[in-house]
DNA sequence: GCCGATTTGTCCGTATGTATC
DNA sequence: CGATACATACGGACAAATCGG
């Protein structure tokens, strides 16, 4: 899987670092250290370890080391974090937990002003208009609409939509997401939520929507995300150690 | 401000492309037309480049060359980025946002163990405990609350928590924030929020908790705000064209 | 389909600067 | 002060994708 020599440096060294033969608190070791490990200049290491600090895991101190930061610290249930370019269904059924999904509406249409407005995608464009309710280990999280192009992702079925559209995406369609956009909000619940998910006490729900864009840079993709509140987390790791290369 | 060459390539590219000399959904030069422009090398060019396929302004083609995939498409009201290490001060006044803080509680006192399950700040460490209302252009957004290590950023006073924390910070503590571990959840709305908070007829709130981390990878702070549902938005970008460098 | 020019992607080596100990 | 560590910058080489003729 790892294409390059920096990417399965990164890999191995993540590896590492998860299962504790680095450990949380210490420092790496040096980059001098690791050329020998690996057999690879210096630029191909500092590459791996950039991909790390990027992600929050490790943190760089010029003249010291870089030390691991890493301490997994899930607080709530269901906390998992939506990292990297994948969707809900290979981000879930990672962290163990079983998924299913209902199809509640698949059907062809053009893009109204409405639509254009709200999520993007130009006026007229055809799309699949799909709504979706989705199970973690039997209880309804979420209520899903996507809209997706059919010129960029033609032959999508209904029995696609029940398993993974991320898994369509890449596997039938060939397809190559380069950029996710993602925005968090709070909104009142509607009937319609209120139909689908156990809402409790609660009168408004997370609302995260998405906007994939292809290797062309096209968005080819939108979806609204409706989630129950109690079981709804997101994480974001910043850090101001980008440094990004070398 | 810019330290490095590379940096300062960056920040003129992103200037350009915000003020449209290089257009949405153009192409950036080539890189060996930015190595004469900017009189260097191509590691430097690429490494600024980075920064930006990073941040979700750009998608790099193999084979064809960088497109600008900017485009910013603000929604709603009020809709800012929490990108890069910033504080809501800093990324409010920067959108042109009127902010005022009032400062409710602000006391010394140590981490229990309730606390300490709750922040990640060990057990018995003397803090600052303190509790804010935040105002955007006069409007009640949000309610923090904030856990701040005394021995790491000693000093702070009732008035400096009237301004701004990260302000303090940096300034005079002399303190570098390196990474920034967020997490957003909904929760039902206390009391105490609907004392500060005008929240209608919504009974939850999105609750964002911050952890910082200083140069030295300890955890000098924690930061619950609860915000206002109708005003909060959080923006992520994600890519799989990170290529941590050259 | 092939070939060559262009453009980005990967990798290497080296030199110098700066922070830590 | 010297040794070690990361940070920045330069240079070159080859691979892989794209595009035009």
């Amino acid at each position: 899987m790892p294409k390059s020599k920096y990417d399965s440096i990164y890999n191995d060294l993540k590896l590492k670092i998860d299962s504790n033969v680095y450990e949380d608190g210490t420092y790496l070791p040096s980059e001098n250290t690791l050329i020998k490990l690996y057999g690879c200049s210096r630029n191909t290491i500092r590459r791996a370890v950039s991909h790390l600090i990027i992600e929050g895991y490790v943190q760089p101190h010029h003249g010291k080391g870089v030390r691991i930061i890493h301490s997994s610290s899930p607080n709530r249930k269901y906390d998992f974090t939506m990292s990297g370019i994948q969707g809900f269904t290979d981000t879930v059924t990672k962290s163990g937990y079983e998924v299913k999904t209902k199809v509640i509406v698949f059907t062809d249409m053009e893009v109204n002003e409405q639509l254009e407005k709200k999520t993007g995608i130009p006026l007229g464009m055809p799309i699949y208009y799909i709504r979706r309710v989705r199970y973690l280990d039997g209880i309804a999280k979420m209520v899903d609409t996507n809209l997706i192009r059919k010129d960029i992702v033609p032959g999508l079925t209904k029995a696609d939509a029940e398993k993974s559209l991320f898994f369509y995406f890449s596997n039938s369609a060939g397809l190559e997401i380069k950029t996710i956009k993602r925005k968090i909000t709070v909104e009142h619940s509607t009937p319609f939520d209120e139909k689908y998910l156990e809402l409790d006490d609660y009168n408004c729900l997370a609302v995260m929507t998405s906007k994939c864009y292809n290797e062309d840079g096209i968005q080819f993709e939108y979806t609204e995300s409706r989630n129950r509140p109690d079981i709804f987390v997101f994480n974001s790791v910043l850090t101001n150690s980008l440094k990004p290369n070398q």
